[in-house]
DNA sequence: GTCTATATGGTGATAGAC
DNA sequence: GTCTATCACCATATAGAC
């Protein structure tokens, strides 16, 4: 497993934008990160924005396949626990990648923003199946399963915005008690486990 | 109620600022909008980042502000619908202002952030009492509050990345819908009203 | 309060040598 | 596969006239 420039490339960029935003992070930053010229860079890449595409949709592509393992166990409530858990993890293990994928889409031009928006959906409609599901087998309330769907991405993706990886508390163990959460909801009787 | 030059290049910057993200806007495409010379924009403001920080701070109070209203409400469980309710529709009328702020804060500088970040944990800390007080009086179950409080504002504001303003349905129906969907859950035993 | 003109420097991208 | 040098352009911001 070496690792090629073409990959420190993407590593690097990936970094970059997640700290300070695509469009504030030029292409000479990303070269004088790694040591290189520019003109090194675009021996590599056509464009700054293949850099972001392909990036994209190597952390969209791991989403995926990561979901896709988790939603094969059949009992819906833990096929909805190791979904969670496995866009959580997958998150905080590729960080860098899965920032900029999810905030760097807007600015990918038309086509490849609908090649990645492709494998959005289907993430998401991954997701619905395991909802639908449970409905079906009387697990889940009948809900609606696009809103229940958006809930819990809403829930997952909105931790960009304030987890930090090296936390003490990892990524799955708040995927976990949102699991909780949003099944059991605020009102549910049974006492728990949380304290405040 | 007359609207002012100032007035008028912050409209239009929210509004450009939200098409196309803050960084991708340049002074020159707000001045073209409105029909201005860069010069001229630069006699109401000191810099590109001065219009960025006085949208922000102009969302921040009038959602603290709703937010505020809404949570005066002594029952807890109404409290926390009206405070989603009233967040839900301060961001679809004032939509460029609201996701201007939500997606350019990390544009600021250290400053200006740590004025902006204020206004948003006292509007985070405000949902926080309406929890607490909930889970006091036992009209919820004993969460963490500060967890739930974080899956509220999820909720809500990763609306800014699929909600659309002008959409059949409003955004408050959506706050409504997830008031319902987080206090029950998804396994409550209680059939419900909504479809698939 | 708005204009034209300009200062100053960075941007994405390329040419061509090695 | 990497370099130096450069192109053509656009960025934020300011000077000074009206």
């Amino acid at each position: 497993m070496v690792t090629t420039t073409k990959d420190r490339i993407l590593e690097e960029a990936a970094k970059l934008f997640t700290e300070k935003g695509y469009e504030a992070t030029s292409v000479q930053d990303i070269a004088q990160a790694l040591g290189l010229s520019k003109a090194a860079l675009y021996h590599h890449f056509r464009s700054k924005e293949e850099i972001l595409y392909e990036i994209s949709l190597k952390a969209l592509w791991g989403l995926v396949r990561a979901g896709e393992e988790a939603m094969a166990h059949p009992d819906p409530e833990e096929a909805l626990l190791r979904f969670m858990e496995a866009h959580a993890r997958y998150f905080e293990e590729n960080y860098p990648f899965f920032v900029t994928m999810l905030q760097g889409i807007k600015s990918l031009s038309p086509e490849n923003r609908a090649a990645t928006n492709e494998l959005r959906d289907r993430h998401e409609a991954n997701l619905r199946n395991i909802l639908r599901r449970g409905v079906e087998a009387g697990a889940f309330r009948p809900v609606d399963v696009a809103l229940a769907g958006r809930a819990v991405l809403s829930l997952l993706n909105w931790m960009i915005r304030w987890f930090r990886p090296g936390s003490p508390k990892r990524a799955v163990e708040f995927a976990r008690a949102y699991h909780d959460l949003i099944l059991r909801g605020l009102k549910d009787g049974d006492p728990g486990a949380q304290g405040a």
